[in-house]
DNA sequence: TTTGCATTTAATAGATCTATTAAACTAAGC
DNA sequence: GCTTAGTTTAATAGATCTATTAAATGCAAA
């Protein structure tokens, strides 16, 4: 029998996988329990993954890279600078309202395991020139010309990337500390993107 | 032989433990690691706390009311109310920079932890009114008398926190993946404290 | 039908962790 | 000096987790 390139198994393997490791981390994530939520045997997690690190890496680096990269949108040609950073806050937070446990899982990880942190330095080199080339000169021009207070590129993403993910860290305690509904908590959301793009376009203003 | 109030030992186990979990959290610290780190007996440990979630509850939940009442300051009377807002920023942002790893201990432990999550509701039932209710008034009055736009507290405090929390959440993988050194982070963590500061100010003000 | 190979399972080795227990140690008070 | 109570230690029970192994299963091709 021909191995299948992509097995049912293997995929509901990695799946289940992704789901719990979103939820709970690494450690506080048993391959007994991805076995069960995959419907399989425990061993065969380690058939398919050899070790439990393996398979963590097999969706770890594509979400990093997701959450990277959320930044990074093609944008319509010959719009105004602000115009374009509003377009980047408001894609980035799409991408992190459809991936909420990704800054958890990626800031848990990074943080608690600081080989995986040295490992993943090496491949994502490309990423900081892929998400800061296309603005920074944009940025600096803008600021030749008085449009825009001095800042650096770094600052401006630093800020975005703040507002934008602390409040998917923050919505689940919110939640239940707060008491609000599911709904209550969609309208925050939703209210926050519109307040995160405000802050940022004001925050850039030159005078004072 | 009369039990000291404080014993050494059990001095040094809470701090080793509030070491441990502030750079691990609870999962990945074990009560061997603990105690090896106190200088004591793992047994030691148990004798003292009974269970270690018993010892992490001692050492969480001073944390949590520390993390949260970063924003409740005292303030000189008679400033206007951008100023005080500035003290409490800078007032937050000092508090965490004198405890960097004190956010990222709460949310994960939080978020991996639901029952935690809950248990602190009961506790912490004071913590929103003393934090928001002494702004809450004044923001109002500001934007009655239209020197700020229209937005609620609520907005303010996670705007606020965001930009605060996640530098230095942030700032250990910044550190490593723009291999900057120890001075450049300090000047780094320095400037974003003016920075959030402009950011918010800025962003409160009226016309468009 | 039989052979061969990928897949799946049960069983378990080996490591580690929490928590308990029983014994040893230490010093104050009678 | 002996008793007593708090403190500390070594040993270990019991649970859980990762990873491996050997055997069983299912299916395609010969």
């Amino acid at each position: 029998m021909i191995a299948n390139p992509d097995s049912n198994t293997e995929q509901a393997i990695l799946e289940a996988a992704e789901k719990l490791f979103l939820e709970k981390g690494f450690a506080l994530t048993s391959t007994t329990e991805i076995a069960r939520v995959a419907g399989c045997n425990q061993a065969l997690v380690h058939y398919y993954f050899r070790t439990k690190d393996n398979l963590f890496n097999s969706v770890f680096e594509k979400k990093v890279r997701l959450f990277a990269t959320g930044l990074l949108q093609v944008h319509q040609p010959g719009i105004s600078f602000e115009q374009k950073l509003k377009q980047m806050i408001e894609a980035h937070f799409d991408m992190l309202r459809a991936n909420p446990g990704l800054p958890f899982l990626v800031f848990n990880e990074l943080l608690t395991n600081p080989e995986r942190l040295k490992k993943l330095k090496g491949n994502m080199l490309d990423l900081p020139k892929l998400v800061f080339f296309p603005l920074k000169a944009e940025l600096e021009a803008e600021i030749a010309k008085g449009n825009i207070r001095q800042m650096t590129i770094y600052d401006l993403i630093i800020s975005v990337v703040s507002l934008n993910v602390m409040l998917f860290i923050a919505s689940p305690i919110l939640k239940i500390l707060a008491e609000l509904s599911d709904g209550e908590i969609l309208k925050l959301v939703e209210n926050r993107k519109q307040e995160n793009v405000i802050i940022i376009l004001k925050s850039i203003k030159p005078t004072i």
